[in-house]
DNA sequence: TTTTGTGAACTAGTTCACAGCT
DNA sequence: AGCTGTGAACTAGTTCACAAAA
């Protein structure tokens, strides 16, 4: 056991013991959050403890997200950011930059398309794609160029595009991502509502605008009533 | 056990049997979005099962979310569409119009005000907020006007504002979110990455971009190495 | 017969608690 | 002494399978 993790931290990449929970590599992406803030804070080791106390989760959790990929740790130590830091990044698959297409350059495409956030992290807005000829040649604000969604094949081969955000209404959703597929691009962050298919070698991630306010309405109706709160 | 049942489906409103879990609230809102659907398409009653086919859900699942609330179905027919979908709006609360905020007029934040998405389910973007003296007075494509953010408190009661969305820029959502909650407003939607600290008798829901890329991003860094899929 | 509503069985995810390094 | 890594215990969520109703 010991020398297989031996093995395992050795040979950095290629560690899918049987299938990561999404639950799992969505917490990892926030632990590396804290710590590039940790990092550019100057500290230079922390314990799961430590860093649990900064969001609501368990000690116990962190360090067993982190296990399961590598002894990363120091018994009496804890974590060395700029280690962990640099482990997390290759887990996450950071250490190389991703270029992202956005299919829609309406409002919501080209806020998309200029959001700060998307670009710090080794993400880069590469192309925007939409079907209306007067949007077509031109470029958002931030200077993604928007390109004829029939280039999509085209467009996503020479721009080597390893992700897809569909950012177009409801109703082109299912057929757009169907070209997205088609163009042999693996990763799709959906903001349309609904459900979308796509073939199980590619991976979809939905973000439901509606499903996420119709949640928080919930909350408010049942509020009204007072209830009880733990 | 039956009588109580009775109870509960004659008296509709009031009824949180212990605490719903998230998981639930997000099912519900995608079964109201399919029963609009059936009912636009003239369907009269659908089973569980059916209803299952359509997205990726077990038919146990569906009836027991729907059956925590009362008992909607009738055995060897199915639900009735319309009363089923009257049911799901009142226990997500969209029995009434529901006034959303939006902080920050920034790209995202215009986007987000003229979203359609947002309005067709009972949801009124009421207004937008922002500190910078050039917007405030203005107001989005759409025409949510554009308040001071000092003003959010006057506004805020004076519109009846519901739900606030964070568009801000990471650095200001902590003290923007704070003043939200001063304002009286009891449920947030927040797009800004980072943890924000609420107290508990309000409800935030997190939509974090990075994260869901980064999780993307995991899944293409693991299928670089092929691996199985079940 | 069809299909709901639901206890029981199962599966996934979290937290505890402690042996074992440093 | 301090803190990780991890089996064991626990909790939450899902699916099965069937009795009861229409």
């Amino acid at each position: 056991m010991v020398a297989l993790k031996l093995v395992n931290s050795a040979n950095k990449r290629r560690n899918t013991p049987d299938q990561v929970s999404e639950l799992t590599t969505n917490r990892l992406s926030v632990y590396l959050r804290c710590l590039n803030e940790l990092d550019a804070a100057g500290v230079q080791t922390i314990s799961s403890q430590t860093l649990a106390e900064q969001f609501q989760l368990n000690a116990a959790q962190i360090r067993k997200d982190l296990a399961y990929f590598g002894e990363f740790g120091v018994r009496g130590v804890g974590y060395y950011v700029k280690e962990l830091r640099r482990h997390l990044r290759q887990i996450l698959g950071l250490d190389r930059r991703l270029r992202v297409a956005i299919m829609g350059a309406g409002n919501l495409g080209l806020a998309l398309a200029d959001y700060p956030g998307f670009r710090q992290e080794g993400f880069e807005i590469a192309a925007l794609f939409d079907a209306a000829n007067e949007k077509i040649g031109h470029e958002s604000r931030g200077g993604v160029p928007i390109y004829d969604i029939r280039e999509l094949k085209r467009v996503a081969r020479k721009e080597r595009l390893d992700i897809a955000v569909i950012a177009v209404p409801a109703p082109h959703a299912q057929p757009v991502v169907d070209q997205v597929v088609t163009a042999g691009i693996k990763a799709v962050l959906n903001f349309s509502p609904g459900a979308l298919k796509v073939p199980d070698t590619v991976k979809l991630k939905s973000v439901d605008l509606t499903v996420s306010l119709e949640s928080l309405s919930f909350y408010l109706a049942q509020g009204e009533t007072p209830g009880e709160h733990p």
